[in-house]
DNA sequence: TTTTGAAGTCTCTCC
DNA sequence: GACTTCAAAA
C-alpha cells in the first residue's frame, strides 16, 4: 500500500465512456493504426495537439480489451502532472478497469522499484530521497571535507559540480568529455572533481540517501547487472508505453531496453519539436534512434492537429520553420476560421499587466471560463507582477510551475527534522537542523557530525555531544525534541495523526527560531499549517517523506483538496509545465529578448534553439484565441553591453509577424497622472527629515 | 576561531 | 526576494 504510486488518484465515480465498444470510432486512421498495432516496438511520431494523448490512452484501453490485465501495463511519464492527467483519462475512457494501470514518472516508478527490490540489490529498505537541493547541500559538505571548499575562486561552484555530476549520470558522457565540451575553464580541476563525485557516491551510500539521479541509475543497474532482478523486474509488466519521448537520456533508453528486451512490447511517442529539456541531459535525437534501439521498430507519423485554428497553426508553423533541425511536418488542420494571433505591443510590465487581466475579463464575459485560459512565461518569477494584479481584481488562479512551496526555507528546515528521526544519518539534514540554533555554526555542525558519525550515527549520539556554552540550552531542548519524535514515530500504523503530530512537536521549538529570523512570519507559519494538514493524507511518515520528494503538492491549490476542479481558475504556468495542455484562451507574455530567449541561452546555438522549441510549445497550446505581449521598456533591466533587453523576441521576425495582427494597448490608465513638472507646494521629505532624530 | 549581521549580486525550465 | 560574500563582533 505504501509502496503504490500515488500519482493515481481515483475519483470516487468511474463513468465509463460512452463510445468505448469501439475504441477506433473516433479516431483518424493514423490514430486508429497506433491504437490497434500489434505487439512489437512502435515508435508515434505526433505532433502538437494531433491527438497523442488521446491515442496512447486508447491503445491502453485497446490493450485492456484485448484481454491484457490493467496491472501488467506501465505507463510512464515525463511530468507528475502529465502522469495524473493520463491515467484520469485512461480511467474516463474504459472505467475502473484502468484503475489499476501501473503509471507515474520514471522517477516515481524508479522509487516504487526501489523500495520493493532495492534490498536484494543491497539498497536499504528505509532511504531517504534526496531533491536538488539537499544533493547539492550534501556535495557543498563533501566539498568543505576534501578541502576544496575555500582558497580556491576559480574552483566550480557546487552549483556547477552537481550539474556535472547529473549530466554525467544522465547522459552517459565521460566526465573530461562533458568539461570539454561544457566547461572547459574547469578541466585542470577534474582531478578533484573526481574525487568529489567519489566522495559525494560513498556520502550517499553512507548515509542512507539516493538522490534523483539514483533513481533512475539504480533501477537501470538492476536490471542489468543481475538476470535474476531484471527477470522479476521487467516480468511485472507485459506493455511498456511511453510519453514525450523526445524528452528521455540515453539511461532512460538504457531502462526502457531493460524492461522490454524479453517481449519488446514497448510503444513511445513523442515529437521532437517539442524536446525542451536538454538541461536534464535529454536529447531530441533520442527518439529518432528509438529504431536503432529496438530493431524492427514501426514508426506512424501523426499531422493532423485538432486543437488549433489554422492562423495560429501558421504562425507555430512558421516558427518552428526557422529551426536549424527539424524532423517533423507542418502541422495542418480542417478547422475553419479564426483570428490572426495578436501581437500585443505594451508600453511596460505595468501595462502588460492590465492588458492580460482586462482581456481576461472580457473573454471571461463573452462566456469563456476561466479555466480555458492560461497565460504562458518562461520562467516562474515573471509572473509576479501578474499575480499581484489578479489577487486585486479578485480572479482566482493558480500557478503551475515555478518557486515550490517544499523549497521554501522554513519548510525544509521543519521536514528537516522528521528525516533525522527517520533516518539518523541524514547528514543534509542534520546540517541544516544545527545551523539553526544559535551559537552554531559551520565549524561546530561539521565538527558534531564528525562526532556522531563515529558513533555510527546512534540516535542518542545527539544528546551525548559536547556544544560551546552559547548552544547549551538550543543542544537540550532539540534533543528533547528529537526523542520525542523518535518516540512519536515508532508508532507507525497511525498514520497521518501521527506524522501531523510530529511537526506540532517540531513546532513547539521551530516556531520560536522562524518568528525571531523574519520580520513577517505569519504567511511562514500558515505554510507551516498547511504542511501539517498534508501530512495528515499520507499514512505514515516514511510514505509522507518520500512523496515530498517526487510528488510535491504545489502549495495553496493542492490544498483546498478534491474541489480543485470545481472552482474556475485562470492557469498561470511556465512553459513547461504547460507542455501537454490546451486552453481556448491563451497568452504569452514576456516576449522579450533576453527574457524569452532567456539571455543566458542566446550565446550557445543548441540551447538557443531549445528556446525555440519551448516557444513553439508556448504557441501551440492555444485552440481559438493567442496573443503575444511584450513590454517595450523593462524596468530595472540589466545593465549588460551585449544586449538590450526591451527588442522584442527574436523568434518574433517578420515572417513570423506576418502571421499576426499587431494591436497596441489603449492607455486606460492615462487618468493617472505622469509626476509633476511644476515645483512641488510642499517639501514632503523636508517635512519628514529629523524626525526620528537622525540627520541623514 | 567562529558566528552573525549587513551589503551586494543575481535571478530558468523538472524529477 | 533569496543566496553569497565580506567584515565586524563575540
Amino acid at each position: 500500500m505504501a509502496d503504490e504510486p500515488r500519482l493515481y488518484r481515483p475519483r470516487d465515480r468511474a463513468v465509463p465512456h460512452p463510445g468505448d465498444r469501439d475504441l477506433t470510432a473516433a479516431l483518424n486512421p493514423d490514430q486508429a493504426r497506433a491504437v490497434t498495432f500489434g505487439d512489437a516496438p512502435l515508435l508515434v511520431i505526433a505532433g502538437a495537439g494531433t491527438g497523442k494523448t488521446r491515442t496512447l490512452i486508447h491503445r491502453v484501453a485497446g490493450l485492456i480489451e484485448r484481454g491484457v490485465a490493467a496491472d501488467r501495463i506501465l505507463l510512464l511519464t515525463f511530468t507528475r502532472r502529465a502522469a495524473a492527467e493520463m491515467l484520469a483519462r485512461a480511467e474516463r475512457l474504459v472505467g475502473s478497469a484502468s484503475a489499476r494501470v501501473h503509471g507515474g514518472t520514471f522517477h516515481s516508478v524508479g522509487h516504487r522499484l526501489l523500495r520493493q527490490f532495492g534490498a536484494a540489490a543491497g539498497l536499504p529498505a528505509d532511504f531517504t530521497i534526496m531533491d536538488q537541493g539537499d544533493a547539492q547541500d550534501l556535495m557543498q559538505l563533501g566539498r568543505g571535507a576534501l578541502g576544496l571548499a575555500k582558497s580556491n575562486k576559480r574552483f566550480p561552484k557546487t552549483e556547477t559540480l552537481h550539474w556535472l555530476y547529473s549530466r554525467h549520470i544522465n547522459t552517459e558522457l565521460p566526465l573530461d568529455e562533458l568539461l570539454h565540451r561544457d566547461t572547459p575553464q574547469f578541466l585542470e580541476y577534474q582531478e578533484q572533481i573526481t574525487a568529489l563525485f567519489a566522495d559525494y557516491t560513498l556520502r550517499k551510500q553512507e548515509r542512507n540517501l539516493v538522490d534523483y539521479d539514483d533513481l533512475l541509475l539504480f533501477w537501470a543497474l538492476m536490471l542489468e547487472a543481475s538476470p535474476s532482478l531484471q527477470a522479476r523486474i521487467a516480468g511485472l509488466y507485459d506493455h511498456v508505453l511511453v510519453d514525450e519521448y523526445q524528452d528521455t537520456n540515453l539511461l532512460q533508453a538504457r531502462i526502457l531496453r531493460g524492461m522490454c528486451t524479453a517481449h519488446r512490447k514497448l510503444t513511445v511517442v513523442g515529437d521532437d519539436a517539442q524536446s525542451i529539456y536538454a538541461f536534464r541531459g535529454a536529447h531530441f535525437r533520442n527518439i529518432l534512434d528509438f529504431p536503432r534501439h529496438f530493431p524492427g521498430a514501426t514508426m506512424i507519423t501523426l499531422a493532423q492537429n485538432y486543437r488549433s485554428t489554422q492562423p495560429i497553426l501558421d504562425l507555430s508553423n512558421v516558427v518552428i520553420s526557422r529551426a536549424e533541425e527539424r524532423y517533423t511536418k507542418d502541422l495542418f488542420t480542417k478547422r475553419e476560421g479564426g483570428e490572426r494571433p495578436w501581437l500585443v505591443t505594451a508600453k511596460d510590465e505595468a501595462q502588460q499587466t492590465r492588458f492580460v487581466a482586462d482581456r481576461v475579463l472580457q473573454l471571461y464575459e463573452s462566456g469563456v471560463p476561466l479555466h480555458d485560459m492560461a497565460v504562458l512565461f518562461r520562467a516562474g518569477y515573471m509572473s509576479a507582477d501578474l499575480e499581484i494584479e489578479l489577487a486585486n481584481r479578485k480572479i482566482p488562479f493558480e500557478k503551475w510551475g515555478g518557486l515550490k512551496f517544499l523549497e521554501a526555507a522554513h519548510v525544509k528546515d521543519v521536514l528537516a527534522f522528521l528525516r533525522v528521526s527517520e533516518n539518523p544519518r541524514d547528514e543534509v539534514s542534520w546540517y541544516r537542523i544545527l545551523m539553526l540554533l544559535p551559537g552554531i555554526g559551520d565549524s561546530t555542525a561539521r565538527t558534531m557530525m564528525a562526532a556522531m558519525q563515529e558513533r555510527s550515527w546512534d540516535p542518542d549520539a545527539f544528546t551525548h555531544l559536547l556544544t560551546p556554552p552559547k548552544a547549551r540550552e538550543a543542544h537540550r531542548s532539540l534533543a528533547h525534541l528529537l526523542r520525542q519524535l523518535r518516540g512519536i514515530g515508532a508508532a507507525d500504523a497511525s498514520g497521518g495523526a501521527k506524522v501531523a503530530s510530529d511537526i506540532t512537536a517540531v513546532r513547539a521549538l521551530y516556531d520560536a527560531i522562524l518568528t525571531e529570523k523574519y520580520d513577517r512570519p505569519e504567511a511562514r507559519l500558515a505554510d507551516l499549517d498547511q504542511l501539517r494538514t498534508i501530512a495528515t493524507g499520507y499514512p505514515s511518515r516514511t510514505t509522507f517523506l518520500a512523496a515530498l520528494a517526487l510528488d510535491p503538492p504545489s502549495g495553496t491549490q493542492d490544498l483546498a483538496g478534491g474541489s480543485e476542479s470545481e472552482n474556475d481558475t485562470l492557469v498561470l504556468s511556465t512553459v513547461h509545465s504547460a507542455k501537454g495542455k490546451e486552453w481556448k484562451a491563451v497568452f504569452v507574455i514576456w516576449a522579450v529578448d533576453g527574457w524569452f530567449p532567456a539571455s543566458r541561452s542566446i550565446e550557445d546555438p543548441d540551447e538557443l534553439e531549445e528556446e525555440r522549441r519551448l516557444m513553439y510549445v508556448a504557441l501551440t497550446r492555444a485552440k481559438d484565441e493567442l496573443a503575444v505581449v511584450y513590454p517595450m521598456q523593462v524596468y530595472g533591466s540589466k545593465r549588460s553591453a551585449d544586449y538590450s533587453f526591451d527588442q522584442l523576441s527574436r523568434f518574433l521576425d517578420r515572417g513570423v509577424r506576418a502571421t499576426m495582427q499587431r494591436v497596441v494597448v489603449e492607455d486606460t490608465e492615462a487618468a493617472v497622472p505622469a509626476p509633476a513638472a511644476t515645483a512641488p507646494e510642499i517639501d514632503l521629505r523636508a517635512l519628514m527629515r529629523g524626525r526620528f532624530g537622525g540627520t541623514s
